[in-house]
RNA sequence: GCCCGGGUGGUGGAAUUGGUAGACACAGCGGACUUAAAAUCCGCCGCUUUCGUGAAUAGCGGGCGUACGGGUUCGAUUCCCGUCCCGGGCACCA
């Protein structure tokens, strides 16, 4: 064999046999996998144009998991897909003036063989493009499905519009107001799209990531993702109830029928209502505004700002109030009404009672603005001694259970005079005050709703999903526009509605309104006249909510999905980033759900365990140029400079000395100058090394800051693997062919395959919690103890078995060394192709040892060792331990009063 | 602001249910080989120079050490309470 390792190959030779073979090539119920089936799968990538570093680490470490499953005898399927519908396509082809489907084709391709050249076990026969009519008919056919059963809906929505361009902006694509392309100032228009009503499994998406009890809770989650999903579908139980009032419109009409509705989840403190506060968009902040000219402006400056952004949480707290009052609804005081900015109109009713006592942002108003601030719970501290910023609910909640008498506490300290404490109490006395929480919750409702204002109400954050997009390069919603008959959907037996792929965007209004074929080409079939086919096309979020069974059962001309997928599917392990923890995963499960209800799954919940890999990120380094724009510099040409604790404080241009702006870690990009493309890598090193780096430098979930200048390193141990078995080919071949006679191993032998075996344990352990970083590494204990040990001091089947170990640990990191190795040394004549070869196991025999030793502390305090008798008991250990020098020197003399003996581990003499 | 993670040598990171902290590497330092370089191989590599013993900033011994302050325990990187800092997520959600 070569004595160096040459790569290139070493690759090249695995490869062609791999793809000769059809190796990855799986097939439902193989008798070969006697464990049955096992479905890894990793989030599609959009083809962009070429794989990037968080693309190699995600299917690496699928890769790793699919190689050593299947040795483990797991019938593993490992496939890959195209998520390659979106716009990116559409801004590349008005760049450089080609279809966005010759764009996305060509991608797919480049991408495909740099995946082929990672050495990546995947089935390409299952292989999709969101973008092929065969796979987005389906789309079409369950959309039609969900409109029949009321699941899809239409109704107008408001958009960003762009006059010039017109076409619709997503909100990414809005900048301080105006159009990214055009500049133009956005309008909002009111359009009519498509929803899906995922509003209706609220209920059964919350439950599987809130509660532990239920039966489809998704343990093999990541807590924080289930965290995230849970506060995205935002349930939250409270009363809804009405403020009674009599404020009429211009015209003399009573503003929304005389209620104005609230939403509280602390109905407990309805007696602490000192204000109303509404949202300047709410209909009595609007009539509010028309009848005070003064007012107005003020109520259209409270507009300003986001509602979105977390800085939100720290604005100050602004309002106005109104000449308005509307009446609480079991005292029937009168409460005024404020406008606040920080009132919702798109949360529950757009206008919230105001508790300055039990709500922190009502305090922090009320404080602002000198309205009362009234307890329902007693406080622990005095309101005037309250420092700005503290909030009054804290200490009254642990206060509560001596809610009783508070009101009275308060009156009392409200006025020197007794009577007219009493007084007061009596204008405005407290019914609920002997009532926990809960049971005021309950009361209170109770009686809003005796009074027909009120009752129980759920509230959730989550909205319908609207999926119409106002773009070319998408799945077309398939549905036809009459003039008589109105929007109809198309007949299942016309399905799919093909989306011409001829089309050049040039970024104003949809290609597919001038699209003649498309656009004009239908008919009614209600009527058979000619009709418009609707150009709207769906979100690609619709694409990748269930490609992952289309995958399952590839070339179904006549199902979404076959028995096949009942087979592979519920997916055992999904890996993607973490990006997408909210949206795609919610939908997904959603789609699931939905194809469960129209018969077609069976199971509740797609993906039994997720893995979100950590993402790859670069330094970043900028300065701006003279003509105002940022100029990125590449990490490698830059020198940091580094503070007393260790971090970046500054960095200089190695070329010239001049300082650039260092702008900490952040996601690789183009745009900032900081990508490391994973080619160059794989060409100068090739995939094991690149493979064996990614998966070394941190465990799969940590997120990852890159540097490279370890990399020599990876490449250094692939090379002491083949240098060790170019120097031990004559004894490994002779240990491979010849007899394995155990009782004739040398004692070298022994202690080597101990070492050896004990490291196995520890790599099958890491294995399964899917730590990788840890499985390198023991990789490399293995070699060390081998190139540590005299090799021909050990029997040759001891060292073959070794190294077989070694080659077969490595191989789901390293397949193509390994297998190359596997070859040239005969171990493939004598046991098979590597990749079907049974994993390693843990020989027990090999681990026992004669002796045993310990950790010797003496009061709690390490102070060396104790060798015993593998085996002894606990008498002698404490015998040996007590004997020890150490024990008299630490314990000076004294005599053990307690001695702990953790067996095989330690003890411990306490004197 | 709230929720979820995290904080370990110069660096990436290890330590499975509390049991020898720093595995495995990278960088660095010293050495071998070589005409030289590369490659390869061997050794050292948390702090404490003023804690002891040494001529010694060598060895040996001791002490300290897993963000900080407490606690539980024979024993804490690991468990509990409090504080600080960093990262991610979010919704001023009534």
């Amino acid at each position: 064999m070569e004595s160096t390792y040459n790569h290139k190959a070493v690759e090249a030779a695995a490869q062609s046999l791999w793809s000769s073979t059809n190796a990855y090539t799986v097939v439902e119920n193989d008798p070969r996998f006697p464990k049955g089936q096992y479905y890894a799968c990793s989030m599609l990538p959009y083809p962009s144009g070429k794989l990037h570093m968080g693309h190699v680490r995600n299917y690496t470490i699928n890769d790793m998991m699919y190689r050593q499953l299947r040795m483990r005898g797991y019938n593993v399927l490992q496939p890959m897909g195209w998520d390659a519908f979106g716009l990116p396509a559409e801004n590349a082809a008005m760049k450089n003036n080609v279809p966005p489907a010759k764009w996305t084709y060509e991608n797919i391709a480049y991408m495909k063989k740099q995946m082929q050249s990672m050495g990546l076990a995947i089935d390409w026969s299952r292989e999709m493009a969101a973008c092929n009519p065969d796979y987005y008919k389906w789309n079409q056919w369950l959309f039609l499905k969900m409109l029949e059963k009321g699941i899809a809906y239409r109704k107008t929505q408001i958009v960003n519009w762009d006059p010039v361009d017109q076409t619709v902006l997503a909100n990414e694509q809005v900048i301080d107001g105006r159009g990214w392309r055009t500049g133009a100032v956005v309008e909002k228009r009111e359009i009519p799209g498509y929803y899906f009503k995922i509003t209706d499994y609220a209920q059964e998406l919350l439950d599987p990531v809130s509660n532990p009890d239920s039966p489809d809770f998704l343990k093999g989650w990541p807590d924080r993702v289930r965290a995230m999903q849970e506060n995205w579908i935002g349930k939250s139980e409270g009363v809804r109830f009405a403020f009674p009032h009599e404020i009429k419109d211009a015209n003399g009409k009573l503003i929304q029928d005389g209620k104005m509705y609230v939403f509280t989840t602390r109905a407990d403190t309805i007696m602490g209502v000192t204000f109303v506060a509404v949202a300047p968009e709410h209909p009595l902040a609007v009539w509010a505004a028309e009848s005070d000219p003064e007012l107005a402006p003020k109520i259209e400056a409270l507009k300003a700002g986001g509602t979105t952004e977390a800085e939100l949480a720290i604005k100050e707290k602004l309002g106005e109030p109104t000449k308005l009052f509307v009446t609480h609804p079991l005292t029937d005081v009168k409460v005024q009404v404020w406008v606040g900015n920080y009132v919702l109109i798109s949360y529950g009713d757009g206008a919230v009672m105001g508790v300055p006592a039990h709500d922190e942002r009502d305090f922090a108003f009320a404080q602002k603005y000198g309205i009362e601030v009234r307890p329902v719970y007693q406080l622990k501290l005095p309101i005037g001694d309250m420092m700005p910023g503290q909030h009054p609910e804290r200490d009254a909640y642990v206060e509560q259970v001596d809610a009783k008498g508070s009101w009275k506490a308060w009156y009392a300290a409200k006025t020197d005079d007794p009577l007219e404490a009493v007084a007061l109490e009596r204008i405005c006395p407290n019914p609920y005050n002997d009532l926990s929480p809960q049971k005021c919750v309950d009361a209170v409702a109770a009686d809003l709703a005796a009074k027909g204002l009120g009752a129980k109400r759920v509230t959730w954050r989550l909205r319908d999903w609207g999926i119409s997009r106002q773009r070319y390069w998408g799945t077309p919603i398939p549905i036809v526009h009459c003039d008589e008959h109105g929007a109809q959907p198309v007949p299942y037996d016309q399905l799919p509605v093909v989306l011409p792929e001829d089309c050049i965007p040039d970024g104003s209004g949809n290609p597919l309104h001038k699209h003649e074929g498309f656009h004009k080409g239908a008919t009614c079939p209600v009527c058979g006249k000619g009709a418009r086919r609707e150009t709207d096309t769906m979100d690609t979020f619709v694409d990748s909510s269930w490609y992952f069974m289309r995958y399952t059962s590839p070339g179904n001309a006549n199902a979404m999905v076959d028995e096949r997928n009942d087979y592979w599917m519920p997916m055992d392990q999904y890996i993607g980033g973490i990006e997408h923890a909210i949206l795609h995963l919610l939908y997904a499960r959603f789609w699931t759900k939905v194809m469960r209800d129209v018969g077609l799954v069976k199971f509740n919940e797609p993906f039994t365990k997720l893995l979100c890999q950590g993402m790859v990120l670069n330094h970043v380094y900028s300065r701006k140029n003279e003509k105002g724009g940022i100029e990125y510099f590449w990490p490698t040409d830059v020198e940091n400079s580094f503070g007393a604790d260790g971090r970046v404080i500054g960095a200089t241009l190695k070329s010239d000395g001049s300082t650039v702006d260092y702008g900490g870690v952040t996601t690789m990009s183009k745009s900032k100058n900081n990508g490391v493309d994973p080619q160059d890598l794989i060409e100068r090193y090739g995939a094991d090394t690149s493979r064996l780096y990614m998966m070394f430098t941190a465990p799969p979930e940590a997120t990852l800051e890159w540097n490279d200048s370890a990399v020599e390193g990876s490449w250094k141990f692939l090379r002491r693997v083949w240098a060790y078995a170019a120097k031990h080919e004559a004894a490994l071949r002779a240990g491979i062919a010849g007899p394995r006679d155990e009782s004739k191993f040398s004692d070298a032998a022994k202690n080597l395959r101990r070492e050896i075996h004990t490291t196995l344990k520890q790599i099958n352990f890491d294995f399964e919690r899917i730590q990788y970083n840890t499985v390198v590494s023991g990789c490399m204990k293995v070699l060390n103890a081998m190139e540590a040990t005299d090799a021909a001091a050990i029997t040759p089947p001891a060292l073959a078995e070794c190294f077989s170990i070694l080659l077969r640990v490595l191989y789901p990191v390293c397949p193509h060394i390994t297998q190359g190795l596997w070859r040239e040394l005969g171990y493939e004549a004598c046991c098979g192709e590597l990749l079907n070869v049974a994993w390693a196991e843990v020989d027990e025999k090999a681990l026992v040892s004669d002796t045993v030793e310990l950790v010797l502390q003496v009061n709690g305090k390490t102070r060396g060792t104790v060798v015993v008798p593998s085996g002894a008991d606990k008498a002698t250990i404490e015998a040996a331990a007590a004997a020890s020098p150490e024990v008299a020197k630490y314990g000076e003399g004294r005599a053990p009063k307690k001695i702990i003996v953790v067996p095989g581990r330690l003890v411990n003499v306490v004197v």
